[in-house]
DNA sequence: CGGGATCCCATTCGATACTG
DNA sequence: CAGTATCGAATGGGATCCCG
């Protein structure tokens, strides 16, 4: 999904909907589980691929990015030969864990594992 | 997003991740704003469509029944003509709605609005 | 009134090859 | 090691037409 606004009629009442911002934030395919990895440490991104066994590096990074952008991630390059990139939740990140557990529990109380 | 599944090596470890599982569900473009308008009561399907004015019909079905499939929705039919149809929360749709909630809180809290 | 069916388009995902 | 670039495939949204 794209970042998405919800427009009243054209050039009227443009507002956005708070909750549809946060979902925003989290509608990528790998990012919830990016930031659930994320969020006991700190990872180098070889890591994260490695528990992403699935994703191709190109997505990794876009997710990352994307991530970065939205201020939930930080990244930080270490000026080594081989070079090395850790990847680490923001105040913002970490401010977001509750509602991520919150969506678990629900998850794991309301629905039937299919 | 698709209904993704966060899969081990093929065969070897399928595992769904819980709090992806309730991503899949409010994924949609129109799913949180629909639950929304229906967190304070029963609604036509007319009236969701006014209420959400950049929505055609076909789509506001899909997320609909959508919805209903993951049993977030009710949907009631009254036979009479015109036809006559009432779309409301389950208890399931019922118990997101503390989510829906700290969603809004946190993007009201934490994210400059744009 | 409340849809279903179809077609089209934008976005996103993903595979592959290449690089400092 | 940690990317970038490119391109094709898949997904989901939207418009339009038709229907009981």
């Amino acid at each position: 999904m794209a970042r998405s606004w919800f427009t009243q009629p054209p050039e009227e009442h443009k507002e956005v909907c708070p909750v549809t911002q946060t979902q925003d934030i989290i509608a990528g395919k790998w990012k919830i589980i990016i930031l659930w990895h994320l969020s006991t440490k700190t990872r180098r991104f070889n890591e994260l691929q490695r528990l992403l066994p699935n994703i191709s590096k190109g997505i990794l990074t876009r997710q990352l990015r994307e991530l970065e952008e939205d201020q939930m991630v930080h990244r930080e390059v270490y000026k080594e030969v081989p070079p090395k990139v850790e990847y680490s939740l923001t105040p913002l990140g970490k401010s977001f864990l509750p509602i991520l557990h919150s969506m678990g529990e629900w998850s794991k109380k309301y629905l039937k594992s299919k």
